[in-house]
DNA sequence: TGAAAGCCTAAACATTTGTTATCGTTTAGA
DNA sequence: TCTAAACGATAACAAATGTTTAGGCTTTCA
């Protein structure tokens, strides 16, 4: 649990007793390489902390096609937060991409340390501010920036993602096919 | 003041008295048709609530064409967020697209409110959340549907809007030209 | 270790989307 | 009220992107 309580802390005041409290309430969950952490079509009341490894998010088109939503890393959140927030039935699956281990907040977990914690609420509302940034700038880059645009900056979001993941998922991550994505490079 | 109060007692428990004290400290402010709100390229320390009109947040792409990322309409908070979040320079322009009246929260304020009302934080956990479930459904809707598809369900997220804006500015935050969208309408 | 599956590249062709220009209508403002 | 600007539709053409197929390489796993 020392990574989870690191991330706490550099966000929120928390005093030792307090973050044992919480992280107390949390357990360990390991995944081999593809396993599915998490199913869309299920309400989902865990949100998931990567200590190692990597998780793609993912959606089935109407095609049946996996397109990839979302990579995420070591030390990051990652659960389908829009459904976890509304209590609805999840759209996202969730995929380990490596050996992955994950510690678990359950949602009664996480609603206690809004109520309990001093500043679980301010934690809340950093956690969620930090997404929000991260897909505010995803969509302002859709705007301004070309596909090869964004191929060539994807490292500053996602370091050494190009050694960690097949090329075709960050072709799905950018929105085009891999074939172009491909023609693109040259 | 009575429709951010009405909008804030639905958020949180928050006494008659809170209340008060917190929105004594906005302010109200009017805007003509193509009025600029809020210009890019400043540190914004203001968020907007919109008691009447509409607003649209803009962006100048290389070429020097406007690019409308978003509408906010009546009772909706505005503003470039991510910008205020991070104290950085403005990347968005606000521009009222009608006559529009809006409610001035300084960064002080909301701050203050943060630190003074009892449900404070939680107040601005609910509205990141709130605005992370808008962005996640529009990265969402554009993985899995057709330029098309987004313009047929667009009045699901902003009512009315086909009689409140010129279509340009549609064809432009679904992420097409003019010309396209209206080669798509037929 | 061998066969099957997955992955990247490439080429040819199809589809979507952008660009430019024109035209008629509506709107805004002097 | 008149005129210029803004707006939406349309057509012709150009560019970007998708689809299909194939080949060669690597990885996986029985």
């Amino acid at each position: 649990m020392e990574q989870i309580k690191e991330v706490i802390k550099k966000m929120i005041c928390i005093s030792d007793e307090e973050l044992d409290n919480f992280t107390s309430q949390f357990s360990v969950r390991k995944f081999n390489r593809q396993e599915i952490v998490c199913h869309s079509n299920i309400i989902s009341d865990e949100i998931f902390f990567i200590n190692r490894g990597l998780i793609r998010v993912l959606i089935l088109d109407k095609e049946g096609f996996e397109q990839t939503i979302h990579f995420a890393l070591e030390n990051q959140f990652i659960s389908d937060y829009s459904n976890f927030i509304q209590k609805q039935s999840s759209f996202y699956t969730l995929q380990a991409v490596e050996e992955t281990e994950v510690v678990v907040l359950p949602r009664s977990s996480v609603e206690w340390g809004y109520q309990n914690l001093k500043e679980g609420e301010k934690m809340g509302r950093l956690i969620a501010e930090y997404y929000f940034i991260y897909q505010d700038n995803r969509i302002k880059n859709s705007f301004v920036r070309t596909p090869k645009q964004r191929y060539d900056c994807i490292t500053e979001v996602f370091p050494n993602i190009h050694q960690r993941v097949p090329q075709h998922m960050i072709a799905s991550y950018l929105g085009i096919t891999p074939v172009h994505l491909s023609r693109l490079k040259k």
